[in-house]
DNA sequence: TTCTTTGCGGCTATCGTTTACACGATTACG
DNA sequence: CGTAATCGTGTAAACGATAGCCGCAAAGAA
């Protein structure tokens, strides 16, 4: 592997001169560029990036934290920042943390010690120390998806109390009353948005609300089925439900057809977040969609620019994406008689 | 930000003692361990991982390059390397080729600047420059999922032959003869595997082979759904049809809606490789299961221990993971009346 | 007592860059 | 004609760790 001094001697100039000519940071000589040049070619030279980073403190490297790659939500999201990110350089570190804060505060360390340049954060939830951490050394910091309350940090977000407003209202003016939730874990922010968009439609229709129809679970498919099959079995069980995301709503599915149950006409269910596949369901499944690439490559831009400002921002910048809902077969009229049971 | 230096001078040592006792390389007394922890503790010193890698010319990162994380295939596949490789402290550098080989030769080259200790590969397919390079550079290096041809390398891979003989069997068994095939990119060795496969039972159950009835598309949704609509189309479409990947099953189900085709009574349908849902669509989905969060376990395993060894293995290790057959619901007797017209 | 051995821990070169500073030469200016 | 500014390039000091090589002291041997 050649260095630097390699090709400085075989060009028969100083190393400043080689890191000049390659990083255009002076003006040298058109003859000196050509001997570096061809120095360089001669002996396939690259230079070497951690030597680089070590001196200029910078490795052009972000991580991105999210909970699991394996939920097309977050697979989009990472998709959309490592597009923001590859274009500029800049490499992505991808850690999961299976909503899980000891995990959170690790990955958060080593994201430290490899000394990336910002971090693309999806929290697990909890305040956590390792956050404050970060903060403090003044590294940028992003939220995606979801925040955590007393940090102060950029963010971009659904509009979730907006989205769950709009799968609610749907079910609403399906003539729906009784309307179940399905909901994530408690201490995400999302799903607490969520959560508030539902009540927020009940009020406002003059609905009171039932704690027992909001059942929650883990984030994952499981969790869905055990959460959707509570509601199935309360004594009058719900004639909709509100799924507060993808993963949750297949395992609702899977709930449905463990119990028999017929959707949309036995009940009706509405997800959030779109995914690959819901409009191939039969019937179709109607869902919340929320701009999952968009998210991670705000999140990747407002990174970008904090770099190259140099500092956090302050004061700190949230912004919000729209979700649309889609309507398409998975929601019905209630039956006559409610409730199986 | 502390360094060796600050604590070695809190603690009263050397900066050689700090290290060695950060790292255990050699004895030091309890009592100068106690000072040297003390002053970590004190300064909440974090050693700089990149003047370390500098050094040492090791930097605990991997980079992993596939072609579409958004594909829940490569997402598990992502999910189990690093699985394997978080628990040993190495970090995950994601790459998104889009099955484009300029970006396949611009990843690996900025994971040779970053200095990563290894790569794991899921090649474009087309020969590479930059692959013979890494080689060359002994450049710890294994594929997944798929090869290319020339280049001695450790692989893992399923074991596509008999996962496509496995699903085009089940057709046969079912007493299909006219037989479609969803192929994805020619250059990827997997799907040539697949469709060599899909050749092999023909010619053991003594039918001849169509070349109409092998339709290719890209290796996305739109692609499935663009060679199914080929096959659809044809004089006399096959009765059922083969695809040989996950995104391409869905495209060709759209297809299906799109044409108003029932499966599996009209046609019936097999695919490769499960995926969170496949089993809620209506009818199911019967599909051949690969075990992609065991192929990214498996290819980080080996990469770790190509590491501990130091070298490249040699001879070259290839492990193929077995497919496995799962039978749902789309696939039934052909019509008595074969084609539509 | 003196010489050797051994064990502990410090000094310092090194990894491969970047970049502040220095340098000599040439030109411009008052 | 002396001083200053400009220009193109080189020298060498960082960046923050690791680790080879020594030196020193205490212990053991003669």
């Amino acid at each position: 592997m050649p260095t630097v001094q390699d090709v400085a001697h075989r060009a028969n100039v100083s190393t400043a001169t080689v890191s000049h000519v390659l990083n255009g940071t002076r003006y040298v000589s058109p003859e000196l560029i050509a001997r570096v040049r061809h120095a360089v070619l001669d002996l396939d030279y690259h230079p070497n990036g951690i030597a680089r980073s070590l001196k200029t403190q910078k490795t052009q490297l972000i991580s991105l934290i999210i909970s699991d790659i394996t939920n097309p939500f977050f697979s989009c999201l990472v998709r959309g920042a490592e597009r923001a990110l590859s274009e500029r350089g800049y490499g992505l570190l991808v850690c999961n943390t299976d909503e899980n804060t000891a995990m959170e505060s690790k990955y958060l360390g080593v994201s430290l010690q490899k000394g990336v340049d910002g971090i693309i954060l999806v929290p697990t939830g909890k305040d956590n120390e390792g956050i404050q951490r970060l903060i403090r050394r003044d590294l940028p910091v992003v939220f995606a998806d979801r925040i955590v309350p007393g940090v102060d940090a950029d963010a971009v977000l659904s509009d979730n109390m907006v989205g769950a407003y709009q799968a609610v209202k749907h079910l609403i003016d399906w003539g729906h009353r009784r309307i179940g939730v399905i909901g994530g874990l408690e201490r995400v922010t999302a799903v607490q948005e969520r959560i508030a968009g539902y009540m927020q439609v009940l009020q406002e229709f003059g609905l009171k609300l039932n704690d027992d129809l909001i059942a929650s679970g883990g984030s994952k498919m499981e969790g869905g089925y055990e959460a959707c099959c509570k509601l199935l079995n309360l004594s009058t069980p719900p004639t909709a439900i509100f799924s507060t995301n993808n993963l949750m709503l297949r395992g609702a599915l899977k709930a449905f057809k463990a119990h028999g149950i017929a959707y949309p006409h036995e009940v009706s269910i509405v997800g959030f977040d779109d995914f690959a596949g819901a409009a191939l369901y039969n019937p179709s499944l109607t869902v919340v969609n929320q701009q999952a690439d968009a998210i991670g490559f705000k999140a990747a831009e407002l990174l970008m620019q904090q770099l190259k400002e140099g500092k956090r921002r302050n004061p700190t910048l949230q912004t919000r994406l729209a979700t649309q809902l889609i309507v398409r077969e998975s929601v019905a009229s209630p039956m006559a008689k409610p409730g199986r049971g």
